[in-house]
DNA sequence: GCAAAAGGTAAGCTATAACTAACCGTAAGT
DNA sequence: ACTTACGGTTAGTTATAGCTTACCTTTTGC
């Protein structure tokens, strides 16, 4: 399935239409016409930003007739915020060892 | 100051090198030298992404002497980490909304 | 005062990401 | 069966993001 990799998931949402996307699909899902009208692109772009979300693990496709929902993937979400959430506790361990070895330093 | 936008934010991470350095800098304070050694690109471009990721408002800069030492802004990953809990909860909000109004629906 | 070290900036090149237009497939309605 | 609605895919274009090379400034050490 989804990688759900740091890498593929910030680049997803590097784009500003994408992230327009994303945020939409908060309110609930909705289809790629529903999408398409209201923002400045094309259908097409809509649907191949899609994909590229679909891929990286930040939404899900379910089939209604011709009518393809998108919805946001939980999954997509909570891996981001678990990569910033380690990335700042490492942060705040490198952060303490320094104090202490500046503590060590002085004394 | 920065503007910690989520669309400055995510653009900036967005760029694998970009997070990259990013990362490497959660063990602490670094040179814009020791950064570039280790990364396949130039110290110019790791100048060009330090730059990016400091107007984003990730990234400070303490000058100490010719030596500028980069470190993380704790702003900058809370400012993310904020944006993506926001959007958690107001999806949460429209999924609880909407199974509620199915709900009634078939009553 | 001079050389070396560190790093930002400018100019120019190139790969690619994002877009549109055109096309095709499929499901639903009449 | 024919038509309409919906949406994915391809081909081709264009803007731009990222890179390197070259250059300049500032600080430090001798």
């Amino acid at each position: 399935m989804a990688n759900l990799k740091p890498a593929i998931l910030f680049q997803a949402l590097g784009d500003p239409t994408r992230r327009e996307i994303f945020e939409r699909l908060v309110k609930g899902p909705q289809a790629v016409v529903d999408l398409s009208a209201g923002l400045r692109v094309s259908r097409p772009a809509v649907s191949q930003h899609l994909k590229v979300l679909k891929d990286a693990g930040l939404v899900l496709l379910e089939q209604r007739g011709t009518r393809h929902l998108y919805q946001l993937a939980p999954e997509g979400v909570t891996a981001m915020r678990d990569y910033l959430d380690r990335l700042w506790d490492a942060a705040l361990v490198s952060f303490k060892a320094a104090a202490e070895k500046a503590q060590k330093g002085e004394k």
